[in-house]
DNA sequence: TTTTGAGTTGTTCGA
DNA sequence: GTCGAACAACTCAAA
């Protein structure tokens, strides 16, 4: 039996919904009149090999650090955990006497079946639970297709049938007042969860780059809405320029939802009343319903984070050389935008849109690795690893994903390079040894003359690797691997 | 039930 | 240099 405390609280558990306003689990929670309990439980055993990566964990660490001020300065202090949330959850309701429990669910297999698990604990001793969609549009279960399909499965008719539903609901603000419970829970010092990586060094590309947490996120939505959405349909494919919205990080740990950006995006549609905007509204939202798809998809497909969504494609005859991998993760496969893309992923936790599908299109089709193996590297160095995202995008450069791309679709780095960073601005960025090499040759150093390449300090072999596989053998090998494994 | 239309992001080759 | 075709049919979704 529960301890019965005068004044019950009510426990509102954050996961990855780092924020007060647009929050619908801590609105209730406040709605209920009771004094609120916040908690966040590091369970890294219930993730298993998905726990946040690196990166994220740099993040991460941010995050909360943002979210207890905030919370503190509304006279809710959050209480720190460590544990199996099936055990830690029951246990701090037990102590501080809680009768009502609530939260925001999450997709991620592990997450809803521990959703259900800690659910049903709590309701055998009388506590009320309530969980909420705080991370999408629309409710998963909302959208199936009218043909009488379990899901979708093409990326289209779901954006439609996302566009048919009533708009998703305003974003309510931060719930006031908020009112703490008479006896404070014991909590974990963030610091001793050691989420900073061992050298600070390894985080200052990171630092100089984000604003991890609730104020950060809102920067920078009005950032993009100030002055880069004009530009975005035209500009989002550059990655020389800064014309995407950085909002990933912010979107996977939840410290901005999907119905704010949503909500925010129209409203500035409406204001400009200029054609471009319409557009440009309509561009990025798509870009938002492609997180909602993969997420759509992981929950219909609970292990798309392991398995070929395809099944024919798990006869591919991968390489998986690890010499190769290992160059690919270090950014040094001889092909600049390729390098690019994985130096910038280093060091900043982040890779522009179009760069990840090339730097992901040359893993599994020039090398031939198991799109796995990239998913895992991606999951420990992007930011923004996110489960649904992360996997659904991996497959669909493999081609073994809903919707995906075709076989005979292979990026050639060079054109991709000389048509999208025309200056090579942005390899010269990140792959500085390049740096004094012409325009015409930036994008392919061992076509250059020697002389050339002389004068600009480059020594291919030493100073910068030669490419790592000939491109149109890579191409001819994997068209041919593909083909056989259709049969 | 059957039919019809559509499907994120490319590359290469030959005329 | 530019343009259309081939790459490969197949599955999904809706009427």
């Amino acid at each position: 039996m529960a301890n019965t405390a005068p004044d019950p609280p009510a426990v509102v558990w954050f996961r990855q919904d780092l924020r007060v306003a647009d929050n619908p689990a801590l609105a209730a929670a406040a709605a209920s009149g009771r004094p609120l309990l916040p908690l966040y439980i590091l369970d890294d055993d219930s993730a298993g090999e998905w726990a946040p990566g690196g990166a994220a964990r740099w993040w991460l660490h941010h995050s909360l650090a943002a979210l207890a001020g905030r919370l503190a300065g509304l006279g809710v202090p959050l209480v720190l955990r460590t544990g199996v949330a099936t055990q830690v959850v029951p246990r701090l309701v037990d102590e501080a006497g809680a009768r009502s429990v609530f939260w925001n669910r999450r997709v991620e297999p592990f997450a809803s079946a521990q959703d259900a698990a800690i659910a049903a604990r709590l309701r055998a001793r009388a506590v009320t639970v309530e969980t909420f969609n705080a991370a999408l549009l629309h409710e998963p279960e909302r959208l199936r297709p009218k043909g009488g399909g379990e899901y979708f499965k093409v990326f289209t008719p779901f954006w439609k049938a996302c566009l048919r539903l009533p708009p998703p609901e305003p974003p309510a603000p931060a719930p006031r007042p908020l009112r703490a419970p008479a006896r404070a829970s014991a909590g974990e010092a963030l610091e001793s969860w050691r989420l900073l990586p061992a050298t600070p060094e390894r985080a200052a590309g990171f630092e100089a780059l984000w604003q991890p947490g609730e104020a950060g996120a809102r920067l920078r939505l009005e950032a993009v809405l100030a002055d880069g959405l004009e530009n975005y349909a035209a500009g989002r494919d550059r990655p020389d320029q800064a014309a995407t919205s950085r909002l990933s990080p912010h979107l996977h740990w939840g410290e901005i939802g999907p119905r704010q950006v949503w909500h925010a995006v129209e409203a500035w549609a409406q204001q400009g009343k200029r054609d471009g905007r319409t557009k440009a509204a309509e561009a990025f939202l798509r870009q938002l319903a492609w997180r909602e798809f993969s997420h759509h998809l992981l929950v219909h497909f609970p292990d798309l984070p392991w398995r070929n969504f395809r099944a024919e494609f798990d006869a591919l005859a991968w390489r998986n050389d690890g010499r190769h991998l290992a160059a690919w993760q270090r950014g040094r496969t001889g092909y600049p935008l390729v390098d690019a893309g994985m130096r910038e992923l280093w060091a900043t936790g982040w890779m522009h849109n179009r760069v990840r599908m090339i730097a992901a299109s040359f893993l599994v089709k020039h090398l031939l690795i198991d799109w796995r193996a990239g998913a895992r590297w991606f999951w420990d160095t992007l930011v923004d690893a996110d489960l649904a995202n992360n996997s659904a995008s991996w497959q669909w450069v493999a081609g073994s994903g809903a919707d995906a791309a075709p076989y005979f679709r292979i990026f050639n780095p060079v054109l991709q390079g000389e048509r999208f960073d025309a200056k090579g601005r942005y390899v010269r960025r990140w792959v500085p040894e390049l740096r004094a090499l012409p325009e015409r040759f930036v994008h392919k150093p061992w076509a250059a003359p020697a002389a050339v390449l002389r004068q600009a300090g480059v020594a291919l072999g030493e100073t910068y690797p030669r490419p790592i596989v000939d491109h149109a053998a890579a191409r001819a090998r994997a068209l041919h691997a593909f083909k056989a494994m259709r049969g």
